[in-house]
DNA sequence: TAAAATGGTGAAGTTTTCTTCACGGAAATC
DNA sequence: GATTTCCGTGAAGAAAACTTCACCATTTTA
């Protein structure tokens, strides 16, 4: 069902994941050190990898910035046997997904498995559907000059707004500040001047490192 | 004509700069802290900062992230009379614009603040000009998926791509295929499959930040 | 207090975007 | 060599996004 990649530098237990997930119904790939692993990814995107910390060459607490940057889809468990609460907030901090800690039991794995699957499932799916009002918000350059307008001087009264944007007719404007305040970005004051709503100003955020990244 | 502020320490200078910016017909706030500076920019965006490096209390460096996120619409020109390479190059990193030695010509300044302002100016231009094809292409849910699923694979097949997007009719597919394409997202390689373009990837890595920022 | 500016609504019209349909050549499969 | 699958085009139609117009009740300014 979904694709799964073990990296591990203990043969036997590498051997015997793949043969449970496999039996779990999924393709599993597996390597015995992170280097290979991130060679095999080049190539074929999963939906998990389940990554030990300690292994000769690159631990996995180093490889998980480069799991994350090379398949950027996919959930990461670490797994390992010196379970400390310091090395699992630090794999954690680095952008892996969960924590299972061995030995583990068969039935304790695949519950792991199972809940990270879903959870990278809905996350996508998040991005995809919950978005759509905030993407065709910012679709319009008209919108995004009101965030950007906004973000800058705090609170605009409506006439302010329309001159600063040059719109000759102000039922136009108007069309853009009811679009933009449906989807949540802006709201009025009791003084009726447009300013951002907490998620307007993190939308804004949004756009600053979107125009840092793409105008270089 | 624009709005600046000036943080400095040094009173005498404070007002000598006030002065020639007035002069240049900029309306200026002054400053001589940077937390005071801080707590008027609330409440004013101004277009540009000019920010003394060694002060009492937090010094400049330290205060140059600080004014980024209170003001982010404005241009950052540090100025000092320690001038080493090094604490250019520093507060470079740290997110200022430029750079001014003192002591400095008053045309100097002058110079350096029109060019500060003009780039200022450019910049939000770009952002809401080039970026326009961007933010339609990303106005669109199934040409969303494609670029995240283009990610995730690497380079996907045309009929593929319509099968895991669940297109049932290809065309549609096609339309979308030709919207990304002709805004550089995406490419197709010699085997016609379908890849994400540089500015593809670039445009992704945003998405991600996005998602991450904007679902919590 | 008259005139002007503010901030809004709803409906008609235009443009852009998206979908659907009809068709066809090239490649792969049977 | 016939048939199916692949990958594409262009045009027509539907839907969504955007603009324009006509109108109005307040508030501000002169």
């Amino acid at each position: 069902m979904s694709k799964i990649m073990v990296v591990d530098d203990d043969t036997e237990l590498r051997e015997n994941l793949t043969e449970i997930l496999v039996d779990a119904d999924h393709e599993v790939f597996s390597a015995n050190q992170s280097e290979k692993a991130l060679q095999m990814l080049e190539d074929e995107a999963v939906d998990l990898i389940l990554l030990d910390l300690i292994m000769p060459g690159m631990g996995g607490m180093d490889a998980i910035p480069l799991f994350r940057r090379t398949c950027p889809g996919a959930r990461v468990i670490v797994m390992t046997a010196f379970s400390t609460v310091g090395n699992a907030v630090e794999s954690l901090k680095k952008g892996a997904n969960d924590y299972i800690a061995k030995p583990f039991k068969i039935e304790e794995l695949l519950t792991t498995v199972r809940k990270n699957l879903e959870e990278g499932r809905f996350l996508s799916c998040k991005l995809f559907l919950d978005m759509d009002d905030t993407f065709s918000s910012l679709a319009n350059v008209t919108r995004r000059k009101v965030l950007y307008i906004l973000a800058q001087e705090g609170s605009v009264r409506f006439m302010d707004l329309a001159r600063k944007l040059d719109m000759p007719d102000h039922t136009k404007m108007n069309f853009h500040l009811k679009v933009l305040k449906e989807n949540g970005l802006i709201e009025q004051n009791e003084g009726k001047s447009y300013l951002l709503s907490p998620r307007g100003r993190q939308v804004k955020e949004c756009l600053d490192f979107i125009v840092k990244n793409l105008t270089s």
